[in-house]
DNA sequence: CCCACTTTGTGCGTGCTTTCACAAGCGCGT
DNA sequence: ACGCGCTTGTGAAAGCACGCACAAAGTGGG
């Protein structure tokens, strides 16, 4: 019997599949709560909103776990794609600033299902330090070196307001946290090596603002606009 | 074969750089802020954490605002970049959904500093209904279209639980609403028409995390491309 | 075994994005 | 008026991403 091991995975998954991933995870996971033992393509791609030909290359950088004529194994796609991700290990995360925005990822629950754990809550108020938030104490932002060491954290949040934000990110990479996830709107600067990823509500909706006023525009007539006199 | 007719060459802005003008606006209120008259593409585009050339092939989308030899003056360009997105005109949002990030977002400062305004809190919890909340009152979600009707609404927010999101993303779009930012982890199904942008934490933390397992991977082996270096 | 049918994995054309590199334009000093 | 230094705006090239379309591979029935 010739045993061969899984395909060796090519280390250059392109950085849109990776972004994919997750929503297929989750939509297989959906499944596997419903008792769904395979998947095609096709189907599972509707269910993540996505073209059916895309699903397909992008499970196609991980290895060939699929059966022809039959589709994919739910079960075996879960694992393969956690594994992918990192999500067959535990992270450790910290979050710092614990006002409205803080509170919210505190105590949201949804963490904890996936590899991720809250291992500590950080701020910088008197007010806010010792309060009980989520299961846990805050703590005072001075104990961040001595928190990331000691719980192993791995993940640092930042829900500080803008103007903290970058001296955070500082502390954590100080610390030798090497991936921030920054709610705050402002740009971090962090030396090559830390990853740093934005959520930016405000953004979005100036996103969605852009899209629907050319909507408004195009409704009615075609507003050419190219050459404005204003100075 | 049927050669395609010219493209009828619309108005067009690219995306990647619709999703890039916030950032550089903002960047640009800090500056203005700061008192700073006129800026060149490679200061702001150092503020705004993205390639100089980029930042140009951007702006030269809405026109050629610059002057040579000189740079950008700095109030010209918020007010044509403003415009651009819309954020001369008033945006009213509401939120659905008004639990831990529901609260957070609506006691969010940030929101009204450019053009957006929180006309609505809804929820279908009767604990919830009724109680105030950031100046609002929270109404019942039953009432959805006729708040979305009286008080104008064209972006909403879906701030619930995952399982009533497509339900409440329906009704948004039901009432006319065609801008959707969805914070629920699930694919909304919306006709044609309708933008929906969403914002995933989750997904976040996942990316950051399959990141980290490259680095850690490569730490010792093959340190294969990823513009990331361990120091 | 063969054939009809299903579904994967991928080669390839197309269009979008990024980056480089530089001519053209502008202000200032002489 | 003119040249110098600085900065924009943009062709061109390279790199990515997407989706079509189809051969390859597997299933099941006869
Ligand atoms: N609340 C939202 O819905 C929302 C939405 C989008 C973006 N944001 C952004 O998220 C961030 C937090 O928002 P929020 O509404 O929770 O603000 P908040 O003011 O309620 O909370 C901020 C918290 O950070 C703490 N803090 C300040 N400086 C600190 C420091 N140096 N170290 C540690 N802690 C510090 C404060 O004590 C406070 O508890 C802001 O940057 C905001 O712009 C919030
Ligand atoms: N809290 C977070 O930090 C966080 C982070 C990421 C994602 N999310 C997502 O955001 C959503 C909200 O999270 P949360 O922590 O605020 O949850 P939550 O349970 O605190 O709040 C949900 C609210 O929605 C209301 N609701 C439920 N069904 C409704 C319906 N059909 N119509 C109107 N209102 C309805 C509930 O009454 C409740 O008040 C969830 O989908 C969650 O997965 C939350």
């Amino acid at each position: 019997m010739i045993s061969r091991p899984p395909r060796p995975r090519e280390r250059g998954i392109p950085e849109a599949t990776v972004a994919r991933l997750p929503v297929y995870l989750r939509a297989l996971q959906t499944l596997q709560d419903r008792g769904t033992a395979t998947v095609s393509s096709e189907a599972l791609a509707r269910a993540a909103g996505v073209n059916s030909a895309k699903l397909r290359k992008d499970l196609s950088h991980l290895g060939s776990y699929g059966t022809r004529g039959v589709g994919y194994e739910v079960e075996y796609l879960v694992y393969q794609i956690s594994r992918e991700l990192g999500l067959t290990q535990d992270w450790s995360v910290a979050i710092v600033g614990i006002g409205n925005l803080g509170r919210a990822l505190a105590n949201y629950g949804g963490f904890g299902t996936r590899g991720f754990r809250i291992a500590a809550l950080l701020d910088a108020d008197p007010g806010v330090v010792g309060q009980r938030v989520a299961s846990l104490d805050v703590g005072h932002i001075d104990k961040l070196e001595e928190v990331v060491r000691e719980r192993g954290v791995s993940i640092g949040v930042i829900a500080t307001p803008a103007a903290s934000a970058q001296g955070v990110a500082g502390r954590f990479v100080e610390a030798g946290v090497t991936s921030i996830l920054n709610f705050a709107p402002v740009v971090l600067n962090v030396p090559d090596g830390v990853d740093v990823r934005k959520v930016d509500l405000s953004i979005e909706l100036q996103i969605l603002a852009f899209h629907a006023q050319r909507r408004a525009d195009g409704d009615g007539r075609e507003a050419e606009r190219a050459g404005l006199e204003m100075t």
